[in-house]
DNA sequence: ATATCGCTATCCCATTTGGGAGAGACACGG
DNA sequence: CCGTGTCTCTCCCAAATGGGATAGCGATAT
C-alpha cells in the first residue's frame, strides 16, 4: 500500500517544510497536533537538536495520513485528540500500511484505555505533554531507532489495565446508554431487546467492572476511558 | 497587600528572565503552565511580537503567585490545570490582592463551570489552547489594556451556564458522593445524617440539574464541571 | 464434535430509588 | 420582625434496580 513519494502535496492546509539535504542523516519528523501552541512548542524543543528535523506539520487526522504517505518520515509525533480523524485511527491505518512505522503518541490527560489501544495498535511510544525537554528528545530518538519508549508512570497503569477483562460489543453499547442516564426500559427500546436482557448485560458489566451499581459503573468506566463524558 | 518589588526570587524552580529596559513600553507577561511544551510554544508565539515580552515563567500555582508578587507583570497568562494550586485559586488570590490585575486564562478541554468561576473571580479573558496565533496575540493585548476578551464560542456556553441555579454546599457534598457511586445509606453515614434526608437533597439536585435519576445527574454534573471524574 | 462465548430471555425476591407532601430548626438579610 | 433559604427529618407508595439461577440459540474456535 506504500504510495511512491512522488505524490503531490494532497493535504488541504498541511505545511510541508521545504527540504534541505541534511549533511548527517537527520531524523525526519512529522508533527501532528491540532493545537498551534503545542506545535510551536515542539518545534522549539526539537530545533535545539541538530539531528532532529521537522519535515511536516498536520493539525488533523486526515492531513496526518496524507503527509505521512507523502513524506515517509522517520518518526510521527502524534496527538491523540484531533479533529476529523482521531489519533487512534491514524495509528491503526498507518500501521496497517507499514507495520514498522515509528509512531510516538503524545497526549495530555488521557485514559489508560486510549493508551492501551494505541500501543496495542502498534504505536512505539507514549509520552505525556508535561514531559521535560530531555524526555521528549529521548523518546523521539528511541522511537526513531524502532525501539519502544513509555514513561515509567504509564507502564504501571498499563499493567493494571492489562488484567481487566474486555467488554463485549453489546456490553459497550449498554454501558454507553447506561452512562447517559437511560433506564433499563429505555436502553431496551433503543437496542430493540427485552428490558430483562438489559439486566443480564448490566450484571455482566458490574462483574467485569467490579462495581455494584450504575453510578459506580459510570465511574469505573469513565476512569478506564470506556466511555467519554464531555 | 502589594509586596514591594524588592522581594527576592522565592519560587523554587521558577525562571525569571533577566530584564532589559525596553525602548518602547512593552507589555510584560508572566506565563504559567505546567507543560513545558506549551510554555515553549507560547514563548515562540509571543516572540513574534516586539511589544510583548515574557518576563517570567511558572509551572505551578505557588510559583505563579510568587512570581506575580515579585514581577508585577502587565498580564498573567494562566493555565487552569496546575499542580499544587490550581488556576482558579490563583485567580482568586491575585484578584484579592489587586482587583485590577489582568489575567488571561488559557485552557484546553475545560468545563463551563471552570470558565464561569474564573471569570466571576475576576479573570479578564479566557481562550482555548487551540486558538490561532493572531487570536492569542489579540487576547493578550486586549487583556493588557484592562478590557475583557472571550472567545465567541465560550460566550454562548456561558450564557447558558448563567441561568443554571447554584447548588447549596450540602447539595454539592451529596452530589460528590452520589457521583462516586455511593448509595443513599452510604452517603447518609458519610455525612452523619438520616438516609431520608439524603433523599431530600437528591430531589433538590434532580430539580436543579433537570434530571430524573442518578446517572443523568452524574452526566449533567460532569458536563457542567460540578464534579470531577478523573 | 465439542466447548466456549456472546446474546437473548425468563422467573423470583429483596433492596434501592424516585416522587410527593409536609414540617421543625436555624441563620441571614431586608 | 419577617421572609427566605438551607438543612434536617418523617410518612407513604410506586417504580426501578440489584442478585441469583437457568437456558436456548448461533457463531467460532479447538
Amino acid at each position: 500500500m506504500k504510495k511512491p513519494s512522488s505524490t503531490q502535496a494532497s493535504a488541504a492546509r498541511s505545511k510541508a517544510v521545504t527540504e534541505k539535504k541534511p549533511k548527517s542523516p537527520a531524523i525526519r519528523i512529522v508533527l501532528a497536533d491540532d493545537h498551534h501552541v503545542v506545535r510551536q512548542g515542539m518545534a522549539a524543543i526539537i530545533a535545539t537538536e541538530p539531528d532532529l528535523k521537522i519535515v511536516g506539520e498536520a493539525c488533523d487526522g486526515e492531513q496526518t495520513l496524507a503527509l505521512c504517505a507523502e513524506l515517509k518520515p522517520d518518526v510521527l509525533v502524534l496527538d491523540l485528540r484531533m479533529p476529523v480523524l482521531d489519533g487512534f485511527e491514524v495509528v491503526k491505518r498507518l500501521i496497517t500500511d507499514d507495520p514498522a512505522a515509528c509512531i510516538l503518541v503524545m497526549t495530555t490527560y488521557d485514559t489508560d484505555e486510549d493508551i492501551w489501544r494505541c500501543l496495542r495498535a502498534g504505536a512505539k511510544g507514549y509520552i505525556l505533554k508535561d514531559a521535560s525537554q530531555p524526555e521528549i528528545i529521548t523518546a523521539i530518538r528511541t522511537v526513531a531507532r524502532g525501539e519502544s519508549f513509555t514513561t515509567p508512570l504509564l507502564a504501571v497503569r498499563l499493567a493494571n489495565r492489562a488484567t481487566a477483562p474486555e467488554l463485549s460489543p453489546r456490553e459497550s453499547e449498554v454501558l454507553q446508554l447506561l452512562a447517559y442516564g437511560k433506564t433499563n426500559k429505555e436502553i431496551a427500546t433503543a437496542l430493540n431487546i427485552e428490558p430483562g436482557t438489559i439486566k443480564s448485560h448490566i450484571q455482566s458489566l458490574f462483574k467485569k467492572l467490579g462495581t455494584s451499581n450504575r453510578s459506580e459503573a459510570i465511574n469505573a468506566a469513565s476512569k478506564r476511558g470506556l466511555i467519554r463524558m464531555s
